[in-house]
DNA sequence: TTACAAATAAGAATTATTACTATATAGTTT
DNA sequence: AAACTATATAGTAATAATTCTTATTTGTAA
């Protein structure tokens, strides 16, 4: 009880901090995030506030969850959220990713090669592949 | 000339080898990727090639490039043509994720968060994130 | 309490992906 | 060379994901 309190009033204060308003939409939003552990898409999360919040629309979650973002107090799940895309070079590569024209350029590291399974991952889960995201801007856009 | 041809043969080759018609279309659609260095997504494959073939369908295209990856001509860019997806965990981790049932799981390695900057990224290159994707299958599904 | 900038609901528009089906054709057989 | 047939294609529709528009409501500061 006296967690909530104290989140709610964080909320509050994060939100003052950067000039928005607490809406009870947003305060929804952001403990229907908090805790959870499924990294959910915009989708799951309008689902699950509907159920408390009828009325709310989609949009607004859309809406709130980039805000949410913007202040850092959720991240956008990297390698998510852009198209399909397809490449000719089939060797071993990497990628680097510009958030902002979407280029992706190939580079080429023998560390990230070398990369052995994460040590941390519990046996059962099967690995197919392990790739190091690199996202940032290119030289054309930084 | 001679390298075109010896193209066209292996490519032929490699149809014949899966059963696959050899077709205009088909050939079209490999020779663009050939030697793209774009990776690109399935729409700009498809303005590419309308220039030689206004009649063709995207859904060619599409069907297409889906099968070059399954005869392993070209891959698609790991971690794209995903719903976007968000982490309220704004700590340093990473992600499992289940190319079957779209699980997201987190994971700690510290071998993973103390990579450095690939070396072979060119300067003018700004760096925002770096962390390792690896995807599989979790217990549930394999 | 009032004023007003910011946020919301509702729905439309846009973009991305996948599915369907009648027709055409590549590769084979005759 | 002509006919056959399984596969591929064009054209289009359906579905899913993302983003925008507008009228209305609401949180906050004065
Ligand atoms: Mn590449
Ligand atoms: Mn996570
Ligand atoms: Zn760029
Ligand atoms: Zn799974």
């Amino acid at each position: 009880m006296k967690r909530l309190l104290e989140e709610k009033d964080a909320f509050h204060d994060k939100c003052r901090e950067r000039g928005l308003k607490l809406t009870p939409q947003r305060l929804a939003i952001y403990e229907a995030m908090r805790y959870s552990k499924e990294h959910p898409s915009i989708d799951m999360v309008y689902q699950k506030i509907k159920k408390k919040f009828p009325r709310i629309s989609f949009d607004t979650v859309y809406r709130t969850l980039i805000t949410l973002c913007d202040i850092g107090l959720v991240k956008p799940v990297e390698g998510y959220g852009y198209t399909r895309r397809f490449d000719p070079n089939t060797g071993q590569h990497h990628h680097f990713h510009c958030v902002k024209c979407q280029k992706i350029v190939d580079f080429y590291d023998q560390t990230y090669d070398r990369l052995t399974a994460p040590s941390k991952i519990a046996p059962g889960y099967k690995i197919l592949s392990k790739k190091v995201v690199v996202e940032g801007l290119c030289p054309d856009c930084s």
